[in-house]
Parts: C-alpha cells; sequence; structure tokens
DNA sequence: CAGCATCCAGTGGGATACTG
DNA sequence: CAGTATCCCACTGGATGCTG
C-alpha cells in the first residue's frame, strides 16, 4: 500500500496510472508533445473538453510536474504550457497506446494529431 | 470523432485509453502478465479490489478480446484468465508506466509484482 | 469456487455565467 | 485571453448477501 498525498494506491502502478487517470489528461499531454500551447490553442484542438475541466487537469498537471506553466506578463494575457522532460517521458508511453490502437483498430481514423 | 460500441471518443487516443480505464483494470492485466491465474488467485494478489468490481473488469476485458477466459468442467468450479496476444502487448505498455514512476519515484515501493 | 443482485456514496466531468 | 464559480448528473466502485 503507498500512501501520497493524502490518497492510498493499491500498488505502484496503481499510482502511476494516477496520473492519466480520466478522460482527458492524456489527450491534453499529446496535444503539448510537439510544442507548447496557449490555453486557447489547447481547448480548440482538445475538441469537447470544457474550459473548467481543462484547468482543473492543467492544474494538476502542474502541480505533479508533468507540465508548466508560463506566464508573460504582456494585455492580453499570455500563458504557455510545456511539458517537462517527466512529462515528455510519460507522453512517450501514452503515444503507444495510440500505435497499439492503430495496429488494432486499423479502420478508425486518427484524428487526433 | 471516433463512434465505437455506442460510445463516443474524441479521438483514437481516448478510445485506446478506454480499455484501461477506471482503477483496476491496468493492475489486473499486470497480474496477468507472467501467468494465468483463477478467480479466487486474482481477487487474492489484487488487494482491496471487491468481487463485484473484479467481475464486471474481467467482463469488460473479455469482451474486449484483451482477455480469455477458460472454464474446466469440475466440480468445484476452476476457471483460468489468459492474456490474449492483443492483451499482452497492451500490458507492455502498461508495464512501461510502472517503471516510469520507479524512475521518478524510487522511494516508493513496489509491493505490485 | 465463481459470480450475480442490490443499494449507496464519492467524484469526474458537463453546462452556463461571470471577471481581471 | 485565461481563467473562476455554481449547479447538477452519470458513472465507477464499495459493502453486503445470495446461489449453482
Amino acid at each position: 500500500m503507498i500512501l501520497y498525498k493524502e490518497k492510498k494506491y493499491v500498488c505502484l502502478l496503481d499510482f502511476a496510472m494516477e496520473f492519466i487517470r480520466g478522460k482527458w489528461k492524456a489527450v491534453i499531454l499529446c496535444h503539448l508533445y510537439k510544442e507548447p500551447k496557449r490555453f486557447l490553442e489547447l481547448q480548440r484542438v482538445t475538441k469537447g473538453i470544457s474550459q473548467k475541466v481543462l484547468n482543473e487537469k492543467l492544474k494538476e498537471l502542474e502541480s505533479d510536474e508533468i507540465i508548466t506553466k508560463i506566464v508573460y506578463a504582456e494585455i492580453p494575457p499570455k500563458v504557455e504550457y510545456h511539458l517537462t522532460e517527466k512529462g515528455k517521458e510519460l507522453t512517450k508511453i501514452i503515444k503507444e497506446f495510440e500505435n497499439w490502437a492503430v495496429k488494432y483498430y486499423p479502420y478508425l481514423e486518427n484524428d487526433c494529431k
């Protein structure tokens, strides 16, 4: 049993999966893989996500040190989200899931690029 | 947008992640990696899972062709769950998450073997 | 031994409106 | 542009008891 930040995990894998739990985190990370993105850009490409949830997930990813947030002191505000090294390695693994799906479900199109 | 079995997915990755969504599926698959297991065995090693949820997840994994179920005609009943080839490949990726966690959180013990 | 039926609680996420 | 604040619903999973 692992205790981390007030939460319980039955094993290390359970703990590891926590970083990408839910419908959106993996998708967000993939969108940040090639290059950093701004908030609105991210919302646009992550089709279907609500502003509220995007914000929540970005906060969680930041506090987990998977991404970093860069705020430019401009008006209107400009914010960029980048993957950390730790986040890049995680995202590489996530992309393997995508490849797995491509292999076993080749007829499903992949518009998530 | 992908439609599959009455459900909607925003992209292929979202679809791929569906196979291991929730707290338990990844853990279960890892436990089946080395060798097939019986129901009770699986419940014992997957510490904390309820019988109901284990059953639900096994059914989902079976209908997704990630595992196969072998029923021996004995009394008392004997059932074994095996990974398919598709499932093995998926589980290999899952194990990389574990390695990622070991790398970045080396001080957390790993009792999930 | 393996698995089904209920009932219930917590939470992840949707919709909408507002702000520095 | 990049958030916050509410309100609400659906779904995942927990607890317990029963059965071929």
